[in-house]
DNA sequence: CTATGCTTCGCAAACGTTTGCGGGCGCAAG
DNA sequence: CTTGCGCCCGCAAACGTTTGCGAAGCATAG
């Protein structure tokens, strides 16, 4: 702040105008011989723009927003981490916001960033303020929803392949001999939470199985949600040979109630996991997971964004598109066909 | 960015000048009766003020930097979470920086950072933009160095008391008997890596027991680490009876290598961990753990900032002070007697 | 030699605020 | 009724850029 050496002292510098110091800086505007010139002035000098004054005028920051409700999400770490490298790579910066699932503090979170005039906003919508999002949107700072969609209002959004995911995973059981598979999944009142049951419904009377509700137990993102399934699904008479556990928060939790009853994993009792964690990779035995793709709709969502950001001229809300990440099966110790 | 209404509009709305609308909307500045009357025409007309106008006059941007190495670690998602929720109370916002523990990624960060002028930054140094940082800090932007010390230039830190954390695990152990306590922890480059090894070489020796340098394993910050120190220090012939990992990105792989050798935590070996992770309270058994206080941690370093933010007056880099945040032994299941 | 075109640069306005300064007005005191 | 004092408010400058417009310089073509 001390350190203000403004383009006014570049052009003093150089014996030019203002206006020729923020040209010959921009590149290309001036001859080249000043515009070398005025480079290294600018950089003996130490000059560095000022991004207020110029976000003022360009109306562009070059900042973006990032909204997730926690960092302890394993899809939310990624996002963070992968969306920040990105963006930056195209000179933006990324403002993290942290709302808790929130929907007061999302809409406070959105409002702020809105006056911070960030140029594009990456969200995991709590589902309560579609219209200011979609306002934001409609006024030119393009928005683009990531592992939630919002279900009242048409954006951007790119998503994990549940259905098939679940499905996938439920299968996988299924061709291992499992007929009494257990799911512990998220609540349904969310998306993920929905298609997950919805695919593990689908597999199974593909197969020809009847659905039996009283073998899922749905619940919040929580490991204690996943010590109070395992526990409910472990004391029926009929106990599941698999779990699915579709909610990966909840994994911790059914590692403990496992361990509570003593049940070797996979000898007494297979287990697939949603979500591959760090730590999965190197649990004893490593588990099997069906990978929703946090990386690469990370990838996606920030290159949809930057796309849009680029092409500064249509933001068509009739393009507004939906994406879908294939989710992947990593088959590793944790499952094993069922002994007839 | 559409929806710009601007102070013009609601002064011109309210039919006085556009100075007085700055004052009403301020507060205190104008008649109680004009005041009620703008700020009822301004939440009418949706006006919201221009933070890139604002910030340009007044020279603070409500924004503060926030620089760590990752996000997979633990210390520094809560140090993210925290910091966030805190600084957020105080109408400040976050922009998150990854640096990968990269000196030049952080260069180029901190530099970003100013040419955004935030009015403080918090970081977790690498240790080698040393003289970017104290200019920044002497330029009025107050810099609060967090987990780890810049060991060339002063500045206000918060730290760890990592060599009584240290002392204190090792202790705990040597009180129950152990003898043979196999440490693996972080570089010698680092910190903290340093200081955990010099608490744990200070317990020992204060319990008169002679330090044995290949007893101890360090590496980096990674599972890898924690796996191949725990088969080099179980393939002794003399295995020690416990192990100390004082470095909790290793920890997972210790557990492989645990579960690699069939040992079981804490009947075969005892084990200690650094950092309570999540996981580790879902652990069966619980693990037992030095935690380093990330939380306080990062309530201190937001706690200082935020001091210096407010007193805008005196930044005395004379005052430089270095915090220490004590560690806490928490007892679980994963550390048991030696039985002689 | 004049007309034309291109390149290079300066002037000044603008972006949306905040704030020092001074003017107008009302009210109490003289 | 005048003077003085305080309270509100408006004028205008400033923060550091970018950019349209026009002027100057120079070369080339007619």
């Amino acid at each position: 702040m001390q350190n203000s050496v403004t383009l006014r002292d570049v052009a003093r510098a150089g014996k030019v105008s203002v206006s020729t110091a923020s040209r010959a800086l921009a590149g290309g505007l001036t001859s080249k011989s000043t515009e070398t010139r005025l480079q290294r002035i600018a950089a003996e000098l130490g000059y560095r723009p000022n991004t207020l004054a110029r976000g003022l005028k360009t109306r562009s920051t070059r900042l973006v927003g990032l909204v997730v409700h926690n960092l302890a999400n394993a899809s939310f770490r990624v996002l963070a981490e992968v969306v920040q490298q990105r963006l930056r790579a195209e000179g933006y910066q990324v403002i993290l916001c942290i709302t808790a699932d929130n929907p007061d503090q999302e809409a406070e979170t959105i409002a702020t960033l809105a006056d911070q005039r960030v140029d594009g906003l990456i969200i995991c919508p709590t589902g309560h303020n579609g219209e200011q999002l979609a306002a934001l949107d409609r006024g030119g700072t393009p928005v683009t929803c990531v592992v939630r969609r919002h279900e009242a209002v048409e954006m951007e959004t790119v998503l994990a392949a549940d259905p098939e995911g679940a499905f996938a995973g439920t299968r996988y059981l299924l061709e291992l001999g499992h007929r009494r598979i257990g799911l512990i999944v998220g609540r349904q009142e969310t998306t993920s939470g929905r298609e997950r049951l919805s695919g593990y419904r689908r597999a199974l009377e593909e197969a020809g199985i009847r659905f039996n509700p009283t073998l899922v137990h749905a619940g919040r993102y929580e490991p204690e949600t996943g010590l109070a399934g395992c526990r409910q699904l472990l004391d029926r008479e009929d106990r599941p040979t698999a779990l699915f556990v579709a909610n990966h928060e909840s994994s911790l939790g059914v590692l403990r109630g496992l361990a509570e009853r003593e049940l070797l994993v996979p000898d007494d009792i297979s287990l697939l996991c949603y979500e591959d964690m760090p730590g999965f990779e190197w649990q004893r035995p490593a588990l099997s997971v069906v990978d929703s793709g946090a990386h690469a709709m990370a990838e996606l969502a920030a290159d949809r964004l930057l796309l849009r950001l680029r092409s500064h001229a249509a933001p068509p809300a009739a393009t507004a598109h939906e994406y879908r990440i294939g989710a992947r099966l990593i088959r590793r110790q944790s499952c094993r066909p069922v002994v007839s």
